[in-house]
DNA sequence: ATGATTTATCTATTATCGTCGATTATAGAT
DNA sequence: ATCTATAATCGACGATAATAGATAAATCAT
């Protein structure tokens, strides 16, 4: 100890979520989505927050690199749903910057996590 | 139900909460404060994180305002350290975005919450 | 009073962000 | 082929944000 202090780099990983959630349309977005459980057209997220589809469309793409969302083409239509390992993945971030967890559970490889292909944030924890 | 669903209003308080941890920098100050317990010198905390005085003071007034550190003013010194709510209120907040909290606990009115003076965040939930 | 230490504030620069409107691309239906 | 519905991309704009450097304010020691 203390293996609970981050560098640099794994703040900068953390940021990175924690930006991802930094605008009002981005948060009604993710609990929309989190809450519903079940793919959403963008159409149905734009009446939902309340701006313009571009800018929808804007968020969704930030949301996806992240990997906060999946998304899948069907026909004319795509299909966000919210990432299942972000659900417990997320809050587990909070409690880690927070210095309440010493680690986080092991990712699963089958199912994209938000850092796969980017920096892996609990490196540091995982020691 | 669903009463799990934000409105703008809420989601516009989660957001600010966590933009105020979207830069690496703040991410390490908290981080430290959090993790360390214990109140902290400005000059501390230029040494731990590695940008400028200016800019660490600048972030501190930020987290400050938003309610995730507090201060105390010591001769020439600024005593900054971590606000206890937040230990567990931000992790909550993950939680209730994510869909996985229907409401959080009740904040202690003696203790400064970062929203006390502010909107708070739990309204819509708490119905 | 002077000087040293510590932190806050001010100003400026540069980069990023949220949003919109317009356009483009893709797929289905007629 | 054309029309329609859906979503992605592009270009622009104003607003914020991160940082640094310089200066000011406050406290303490001599």
């Amino acid at each position: 100890m203390n293996n609970l202090l981050l560098d640099r780099e794994d703040a900068t990983v953390y940021a990175t979520w924690f930006r991802c959630l930094a605008d009002p349309t981005r948060v009604l977005i993710v609990n929309l989505l989190a809450a519903s459980r079940r793919p959403m057209r963008v159409g149905e997220l734009v009446d939902a927050v309340g701006v313009g589809q571009s800018t929808v469309s804007h968020h969704l793409k930030l949301l996806a690199e992240v990997g906060f969302v999946v998304v899948r083409r069907e026909g004319t239509a795509s299909l966000f749903e919210v990432n299942a390992e972000c659900l417990s993945e997320f809050p587990s971030a909070a409690d880690l910057v927070m210095g309440r967890l010493g680690r986080v559970a092991a990712p699963d490889p089958h199912q994209a996590a938000p850092w796969y292909g980017r920096a892996r944030p609990l490196s540091s924890v995982r020691g």
